[in-house]
DNA sequence: CTCGGCCTGCTC
DNA sequence: GAGCAGGCCGAG
């Protein structure tokens, strides 16, 4: 399930490799992951332009091309994987298996490069773009957790007069752009707050705790190359290792770290919620 | 605000 | 062979 540090991961790679090199041909393109854009006018928009930059907001891929954008969102199971017979490209040569039933865009590249987008429950999406679509797009979209414009005074100014759970809020992209389950219930238990805490019930403390493990699990976790719980690679097909070191996801039943009691789980949003009854209050 | 739908691979 | 996993969106 990619979030911020994973797409952060992803970004970094291809930011490596894409810079310069142009779009010469583009197949196996699914409609559905389109949301309605014609797959032709999609195809023929992305062939002939060149890549300028790699760039990520919230948990969106941005490759920048001469005046359009390729915006691609993973969902829960997207998975971009780059691969060249081009010795200076550090990526690997060969992807053997694919394209399979699971890649929905294949891209050509000069020198070489090819580019295969996978995503096995099509939860993902990608949209070529112009600059008044992503304004709109991103009109709404909470600021950066990472950025010099969240504050532990905006985290607690959004929480304000919200009934909703702290946990809810913090997967509310509006709220926080790029925090998903992992990182929330991390968050969440590095802070010592309990998910079902109503956000308005909030201290200007508590904000502030909550906004340092914010920054301090996402900071790790692209330190980690993101996490890899089931199926997330990047796209040189490496695993990330943030998965060791979590405190609490995918964690119900056994020990926690800090005071050796059970970790439990609970649906809190309608998501599976981990945490620890005595490290939370 | 909550709920269901989208999707498929995997576990019970 | 049902149920779960969940990011996001639209309906109520």
């Amino acid at each position: 399930m990619p979030e911020l540090p994973e797409v952060e991961t992803i970004r970094r790679v291809l930011q490596d490799v894409l810079p310069g090199r142009c779009i010469t041909a583009v197949s196996s393109c699914q409609p559905r992951m389109l949301r309605g854009q014609a797959p032709q006018a999609f195809e023929d928009g992305l062939v002939g332009r060149r890549v300028e930059a790699v760039d990520r907001r919230g948990k969106f891929l941005l490759i920048r091309l001469d005046r359009k954008t390729l915006l691609v969102h993973l969902g829960m199971t997207g998975q971009i994987f780059a691969c060249s017979d081009d010795d200076g490209a550090s990526v690997p040569t060969l992807r053997p298996g694919l394209p399979d039933k699971h890649t929905h865009l294949r891209m050509k590249l000069t020198h070489g490069l090819q580019l295969y987008f996978r995503d096995a429950r099509m939860f993902g999406r990608y949209a070529l773009i112009d600059a008044e679509e992503e304004q709109a797009l991103f009109r709404r979209l909470g600021p950066e957790p990472l950025g010099t414009r969240f504050t532990a005074r905006e985290l607690f100014e959004r929480t304000r007069g919200r009934r909703t759970s702290i946990k809810a809020l913090l997967l509310d992209q509006r709220a926080v752009a790029g925090v998903g389950n992992i990182y929330a219930d991390e968050s969440l238990f590095r802070a010592g707050i309990l998910p079902e805490t109503p956000a308005g019930d909030l201290t200007p403390e508590q904000a502030r705790k909550l906004l340092r493990a914010i920054r301090r699990v996402l900071r790790e976790a692209i330190h980690s190359g993101g996490t890899t719980f089931s199926d997330y690679l990047d796209p040189r097909d490496r695993r990330g290792t943030f998965q060791r070191k979590l405190h609490v996801y995918g964690r119900q039943g056994e020990r926690c770290f800090r005071c050796g009691g059970l970790i439990q789980k609970s649906v809190v949003a309608q998501r599976g919620t981990h945490f620890c009854p005595r490290c939370q209050v």
